[in-house]
DNA sequence: GAATCGTCTTGGATGGCAGTCAAGATAAGG
DNA sequence: CCTTATCTTGACTGCCATCCAAGACGATTC
């Protein structure tokens, strides 16, 4: 019978962890940061956070899915504005977890956890991401790979912060997809346009 | 005054030090390869890795130099190839590279030499493509953005596998870059071309 | 041809890390 | 008060990159 001791604190304790090591794992990186160091900072014992999470990937992922659950709650405050604005203003907040990215692709190879999450992630963006272009015209012939194209761009820009400066112009050419092939078997023949 | 006593074996053992961890890092991953099991595959002894080159950082980026060398040997073949082509075969190439892909982003935050080597290649594929795409009659006005974004799908394509289905699709779709705003401030009025 | 000096190789540390184990605490239920 | 589930912890294991100090070995010098 289970006979519960401190009935809620489980999940305080449990939020506590995450916090650290999200702010850990966000500034610091993953690698970078020991279970020793998050175990500092939540300040327990580094063995308590193995009484929470199975492992330091597991931990990962309870860390995305609050980061992501914070990031769809404030997308949903403003889902009737501009799509161009909407997506400038979702790699804006994105922006401060490139780490987060990147650490996610390294582990998706040798982590089923996070492989599991990234499919999941996956599936979400490029349906937000078929929306938004349905919506900007593009036809369903080369929505598949727009969206595609859209999910790369996205990741590419959180990837490389470097790439701030023309992040606006890069979105702009993105969400505005006049690359619309009328019909793809009359590609060959058009003419190019430039010189 | 040097004495060399193996004239030219030294850059003999030095390359086979990275053929196998080239063929290590690529198979297994950068993480998942132990110093031991590259020395065992070259067949010295650990530390021997370490008279050739500082640390596992360098010895990656001598995998990189040599990877990339080949891979432009094998492109500057078909530099006469239309376009698109190049870059289909480009992707293909460049395929089994992805862990390759992860690893650089993954180690670009915390190793310097990664980084400059990231930094480089990027100036490098910038170039290229920006060749293509102005061949392809994007105007100079959004170059650079339709530039960028061909990099981070290029990226993309290698650090998602499971893309390769849609992968003509998706470039295709970026290498005839319709997406051309004659004036980006008419956008607003133009009307859309899908359904 | 023996001492010497760079070039290279290696066995054996060292220290940091994720994760395990088994021994406690603690408080509710009986 | 004693059992039992929940939680916490110190001590430990094993793997890993990297370092150190001792050698091996051939060319040079005398």
């Amino acid at each position: 019978m289970p006979r519960n001791r401190r009935p809620q604190n489980r999940e305080e304790k449990r939020d506590e962890i995450v916090t650290a090591a999200a702010k850990l794992f966000i500034g610091t990186g993953y690698d970078e940061t020991p279970m020793t160091a998050i175990a500092a900072a939540a300040g327990v014992a580094t063995n308590t956070i193995y009484w929470y999470f199975d492992d330091k990937d597991a931990l990962l992922v309870a860390v995305l899915d609050r980061v992501l659950a914070e990031a769809l709650a404030d997308a949903s405050e403003r889902a009737d504005a501009p799509w161009e604005d909407q997506l400038m203003w979702a790699v804006e907040r994105l922006d401060q977890y490139g780490r987060l990215v990147t650490v996610v692709h390294a582990r998706t190879a040798i982590a089923p956890v996070i492989d599991a999450w990234h499919a999941d992630f996956h599936r979400l963006a490029e349906d937000m991401l078929a929306g938004g272009f349905r919506s900007a015209g593009v036809p369903e012939e080369s929505l598949r790979a727009s969206v595609q194209i859209g999910v790369f761009v996205i990741e590419g820009l959180l990837l490389h912060p470097d790439t701030a400066p023309s992040r606006r112009e890069v979105i702009n050419l993105l969400a505005r997809p006049t690359h619309v092939h009328r019909d793809p078997r009359r590609d060959e023949a058009r003419p190019r346009s430039g010189s």
